[in-house]
RNA sequence: GCUCCAGUAGCUCAGUGGAUAGAGCAUUGGUUUCCUAAACCAAGUGUCGCAGGUUCGAGUCCUGCCUGGAGCGCCA
């Protein structure tokens, strides 16, 4: 008497606390019953003593295990005995339930339990028909936005220096920076994106030069021009553009007043890329202002102060090899900070001989500055080709003794662009090149397949796989990607809702129980996106979208097929509860493709 | 040489320590008087790189090896 009254008080609990979540709400249940029976069992002597560890109870892949199981054999070792004998002793104590009508044992221990009399069904149906309006009215509720209430978040991605338009390893980083970004908002976090560039250092020196003589070249000058230079023709169309502007008026401008006009233009020519795949950043944030502001400086001293810091002409610790070579070369001392202190394998250059500073410093400066923002979470999306540099801006935070838990560095592998060879068949890397017909930019991309297909092409496969984007897949066979394939759920839906507008057919007053077990199923479904994001904000794994959209477009068109709305031999009964369940789908389909930066189309 | 990532169907890739490893593409056959067929239905496909180990249970965790890629500068 005494557990069955447990139970129902618990049982009432979970309720109130997981009714946002059906599954879990039942698995609580069932859960909860077999702790209860677990208790009963021990207490009457049937298991020895032990503490009760939380097991959860699943719902198993495949319906002929149940509706749900119970992996008892986990217990067996703290039992001490055989798992089919623990789950035989759960089965006789456990308390009556709605859910649970029959109970299976099957080796290697798993109990499974069966709901046949249709209470589960019945009860299943009933929150799921609940769901469908709360989907239309309000779908943002069903969503994990208690995960960053009130928190700040910012995405650091693309960072690509100025100096050439973004490339296919760029688009990478920024459709799953952005995606990691938008999900992040749909975790209830306040986001901001952040580009970081390296306008200070020799790279863009060389543009400014590359440029100018680019320039002079317009006015007729016999340049040679250098190979070390950036060959671009983009910077031939830019130098033309002065040319016709200032005519020889710049002839004797330095290579700064160059650098300017190309950084400029450059970063007009990305953000028009970015922006056509549905990419803005809020905020540039430039190395050069770590400079006009000091705080390179200022943290340099820092980790002088804490004494992080020495000057040698070679690194502590090296060999005679290697301080043989450093005299060779007759290095001036440089400036080292100790990072070996913290576990990197070797010091590493803060400020060159020759006084400048090496990429190193800024970048601690600027991750320092992050950290004092006050991010709650700090995604930074990165090429896998800056892992040790990473490595290293987080032992400089600690040598500046600030915690650099709040900054996550995603690390994007490497991504070619590849074409299928017509006579061997095998897969061929595209040369980076500007002949017609190749592609290596953005751009190129965009021009040629669409920006949606760009967008999840590019997010849909885990960021630490390397990625061959096959341009003959997502050119030629566009009709069958998987891109148009979710589009296309969307869509039908709108298609519905135009024709059914047409006929003057509304869904006023539908009855949403005539709705057919498929229809739930895909009510069922929808609500796993609370957790799909959960899972990709908290693990970092914004690719987990593009497959859960996936599966929702399968679940989806076979129901489209089957649950005709205005035809003639559907009842104006259920024709209503079928239309208002697309409305839901469409909701659903929607807030999903915004998810990842994908158009809704109402038409293809 | 050291560190990191990957190796799963013909191809491109998913895969929370759970039962019979999944999608798409490609291949084969079928489906449309009525919301667009970029769809649906049906069919076949595996030494999860190799070898050990931990575990009641390993594609998943640990160790070693093989293969491919990336990183290991007073480069940016």
């Amino acid at each position: 008497m005494e557990i069955e009254r447990e139970t129902r008080k618990r049982l009432d609990k979970i309720i109130n606390d997981s009714l946002p979540d059906f599954d879990a709400l039942c698995r609580n249940v069932i859960q909860g019953q077999v702790e209860i029976a677990l208790k009963k069992a021990q207490s009457s002597g049937k298991l020895p003593e032990f503490e009760i560890p939380d097991i959860p109870v699943s719902i198993p892949k495949l319906p002929v295990h149940g509706d749900f199981t119970y992996p008892a054999m986990r217990l067996s070792r703290l039992a001490k005995k055989n798992p089919l004998i623990i789950a035989e002793t759960i089965k006789n104590n456990m308390p009556r339930s709605v859910f649970v009508d029959e109970m299976e044992i099957i080796p290697p221990g798993f109990l499974n339990f069966f709901s046949d009399s249709g209470h589960f069904a019945e009860l299943e149906k009933r929150i799921l028909v609940g769901w469908v309006d709360v989907i239309i009215d309000d779908f943002e509720q069903l969503l994990p936005l208690y995960i960053g209430e009130d928190k700040q978040a910012q995405v650091e991605f693309v960072s690509a220096n100025p100096s050439g338009p973004i490339t296919i390893g760029h688009t990478r980083n920024a459709v799953v920076g952005d995606a990691m970004a938008r999900l992040l908002e749909a975790a209830g976090y306040t986001v901001q994106r952040e580009y970081y560039y390296n306008n200070a250092g020799n790279q863009m020196i060389v543009l400014g030069k590359s440029l100018m003589l680019r320039y002079l070249q317009q006015l007729g000058d016999a340049i040679d021009f250098p190979d070390d230079y950036y060959q671009g023709d983009y910077l031939v169309e830019v130098a033309a553009d002065l040319a016709r502007q200032h005519g020889d008026g710049l002839r004797d401008s330095d290579w700064q007043r160059f650098k300017d006009v190309a950084e400029t233009r450059m970063f007009a020519w990305i953000n028009r890329s970015l922006a056509a795949i549905d990419i803005k950043h809020d905020d540039f944030y430039n190395e050069t202002s770590l400079f006009e502001s000091r705080k390179i400086w200022r943290v340099l001293d820092a980790l002088r102060a804490n004494g992080h810091i020495y000057e040698s002409s070679h690194r502590e610790g090296a060999d005679a090899a290697e301080v043989a070579d450093t005299k060779e070369k007759a290095y001036q001392p440089a400036t080292w900070f100790r990072s070996t202190t913290f576990g990197d394998e070797k010091d590493r250059v803060m400020v060159k001989s020759d006084g400048a500073p090496t990429y190193t410093l800024p970048d601690i400066a600027y991750h320092c500055d992050k950290l004092k923002r006050g991010f709650d979470v700090a995604v930074n999306v990165l090429g896998a080709d800056h892992f040790s540099q990473a490595a290293v801006v987080k032992y400089g935070l600690r040598a500046l003794k600030l915690n650099p838990d709040p900054i996550h560095v995603i690390f994007i592998q490497m991504v070619r662009a590849v074409r299928r060879n017509k006579e061997s068949g095998e897969h061929e890397a595209i040369k980076q090149s500007k002949r017609a017909g190749d592609f290596d930019t953005l751009d190129d991309l965009v021009a040629m397949t669409s920006a949606d297909a760009v967008r999840y092409h590019m997010l849909a496969r885990s960021p630490n796989s390397q990625l061959d984007f096959d341009v003959d897949q997502v050119v030629k066979q566009t009709n069958e990607n998987p891109v148009y394939y979710i589009q296309n759920a969307y869509v039908r839906c709108a298609g519905i809702f135009r024709e059914a507008e047409e006929r003057g057919f509304d869904d006023d007053g539908a009855d949403l129980n005539l709705l057919d077990a498929v229809e739930l199923k895909f009510i069922r479904k929808s609500l796993e996106l609370g957790n799909v994001i959960e899972q990709a904000v908290t693990n970092y794994e914004p690719h987990k979208i593009a497959f859960f959209a996936h599966e929702l477009a399968a679940i989806f068109h076979p129901i489209y097929d089957q649950a005709r709305v205005l035809h003639s031999e559907v009842p104006p009964g259920v024709a209503k509860a079928r239309l208002r369940f697309y409305r839901a789908a469409a909701v659903v389909f929607h807030r999903i493709l915004r998810l990842m930066g994908m158009t809704t189309p109402e038409r293809m």
